[in-house]
DNA sequence: ATAAAAACTTTACGCGCGTTAAATTTTTAC
DNA sequence: GTAAAAATTTAACGCGCGTAAAGTTTTTAT
């Protein structure tokens, strides 16, 4: 098999001119079909493929889709990015995933290099707080963006994220229904601006509910959520702050080393009869299906995030770049109903 | 501001010829000081940046590194992944990230785009079972790549990671040792190869201490591991399959649904007296602490693992991607005692 | 069958940068 | 201070492909 070096050999190979050669690879439709199936079979025998490179330098817009989360290793974003990577891959593109890993730098640089890469798009799941809005402002003038999850206000040509106070005022509702109205558990300074929503959705139903809202706020840094978690509940268990037997978590992750902490001290969770303790939290993590007991939650609509992120993000492309207005999106979210509250 | 479009422009900015302008990018310490601080001085005021398409172009090796894990939403891969991404960074290169959330045919798309992509090197942490091993293999013909994680015969230039005999050996010796020998759990058709050794670790170690070896053979395919085993412990229990009262489970995601189950039919786990049963495992996952009870395992030496593989493939790059030997490295695992047994 | 439309071929230039060779300047060494 | 060495400049070509213009062939429509 003879190994093809360029476009102009390969053409010849195939027996058709570089020029339709070319514009065949950039739209297989756009030539006539008999060239098309020769080009395809001479596709088959030689295993040819532009070299992007040379392809993207005229080009000023790539096929290109940056995907940035925040923290990978939470599974949430995980799997939030497989579903972003689908659907770019499914329209032609091809998506880069990168993870700012929990810090400011990495988040700039990730944003630096990805400007370099020339996207025609990118999807941005900021760090939130601890977020360099300037630089993220600067990138956003010169890069289509989309923000998704996590919203700073005005970056980005568009914002898709989930509803906080639905996901809230479903948990405090439902536990109040059954039970008594829950605590809030949360950190005292949130990485994401999500946690202020929540706990400011959490003040507002319980007030209109006619019950004083009680906000716990743990210390720690990071985005070592469950270890946080652990650690707030267990000073909490121990200097008994609790003031009712029911507590909403600001999300999962916290909610998992609660429950951790609950375990270790032998607290019974859940809504049996010999249970003391009630826990419900927010997001629907991946792995709350497996805590014990299995976690009452509010789940994100993971699904249409992603796919109104992807359709906005597509539909600014097409724009050339610019939306005449900037819009929020936000999904409601979906009570799950388990073992611990 | 001045918009800089070319190197043309901003070598004139600079003062400096272009042919200079363009060594000082490839290393900035192949130009005079005088030169080098002139360049530089420039570079802050005019923010300009090669064109990374036509850098590209000409070179036959970039600096671009390319990174593929299996599954991304196991935060096993996202934590190896970051201190692969960094220690990329932290060598000058530009790492790309790619899951192919356990699938084969993303895997070979994956390996496809990468070939375009012409990286100076690749870390694979393969599929396993499903893999195709004749893509990889016509992958690593034309790539130099190191593999991680989970071994493929003779595929790749090399291969880091863990020792699965040492995880199995020292789990089953301390279970041994502190109490019943174990049976083991694991999956009928496991995806990963790191899962065949452990059994065979298993039945050796065993073996080798007298005892008769169990295998408790689960159903189930894919990748979500946790259901996967909290449906196989809750037949297993159900049918009172369990010949002895300690677990040894062939990863760490199936055992979080092992506890799972577990705690679903009130059976206590961990070495307390009130409890029945004990569950070991292996891997260390990100949330085995998280556990209830936490989880008795033996953890990876994901540092040494990501950084030998790194540096492996960095001599590999050196040595102009081929080395005289295939080699294998393995690093032993360290026993993680916590509750669970 | 014939004209118009569509697709293709040929030719040629440009993109931004790597790189080389020869000429020139600057630095180093004694 | 001078010669050799090192760095830089100038000029020019090539990389692989996008793309435009002009001419030719094929297809479509009547």
């Amino acid at each position: 098999m003879t190994k093809i070096k360029n476009m102009e050999e390969f053409a010849a190979l195939s027996g058709i001119s570089r020029p339709t050669v070319s514009k065949y690879f950039h739209d297989p439709d756009s030539v006539r079909p008999t060239t098309r199936a020769r080009i395809e079979e001479a596709l088959e025998r030689f295993d040819y493929r532009p070299n992007i490179y040379a392809v993207n330098q005229n080009r000023k817009l790539t096929k290109n889709i940056g995907i940035v989360v925040p923290f990978l290793a939470d599974p949430f974003f995980a799997e939030i990015a497989r579903y972003l990577e689908q659907s770019c891959i499914a329209a032609g593109y091809r998506p880069f995933l990168f993870s700012a890993h929990g810090e400011q730098k990495l988040e700039n640089e990730i944003l630096d290099g990805l400007q370099s890469l020339k996207p025609a798009g990118v999807l941005l799941a900021p760090l939130g707080r601890i977020s360099d809005k300037s630089a993220i402002e600067k990138f956003c003038a010169s890069v289509p963006t989309v923000l998704f999850d996590s919203n700073l206000d005005g970056l980005g040509a568009a914002f898709i994220g989930s509803d906080n106070f639905s996901f809230v005022s479903q948990t405090v509702q439902y536990m109040t229904r059954t039970g008594e109205p829950p605590s809030f558990f949360e950190m005292r300074t949130p990485a994401n601006p999500n946690a202020n929503k929540r706990r400011k959705a959490y003040v507002e139903v319980m007030e209109r509910l006619g019950f004083e809202p009680h906000v716990i706020k743990i210390e720690g840094a990071g985005w070592a959520f469950e270890e946080i978690g652990r650690q707030g509940a267990l000073k909490v268990l121990d200097e008994r702050k609790l003031r009712t037997d029911s507590v909403l978590c600001s999300n999962d992750r916290l909610a998992i080393g609660f429950l951790a902490a609950c375990f270790e001290q032998g607290i019974r969770v859940g809504r049996k009869a010999d249970c003391t303790l009630r826990v419900a939290s927010n997001d629907d993590h991946p792995f709350a299906k497996f805590t014990c007991p299995s976690l009452t939650t509010a789940a994100h609509d993971y699904d249409n995030v992603a796919a109104r992120s992807v359709e906005t993000l597509f539909e600014l492309i097409e724009n050339g770049g610019k939306f005449e207005k900037r819009t929020e999106t936000l999904f409601p979210a979906r009570l799950v109903l388990r073992e611990s509250a």
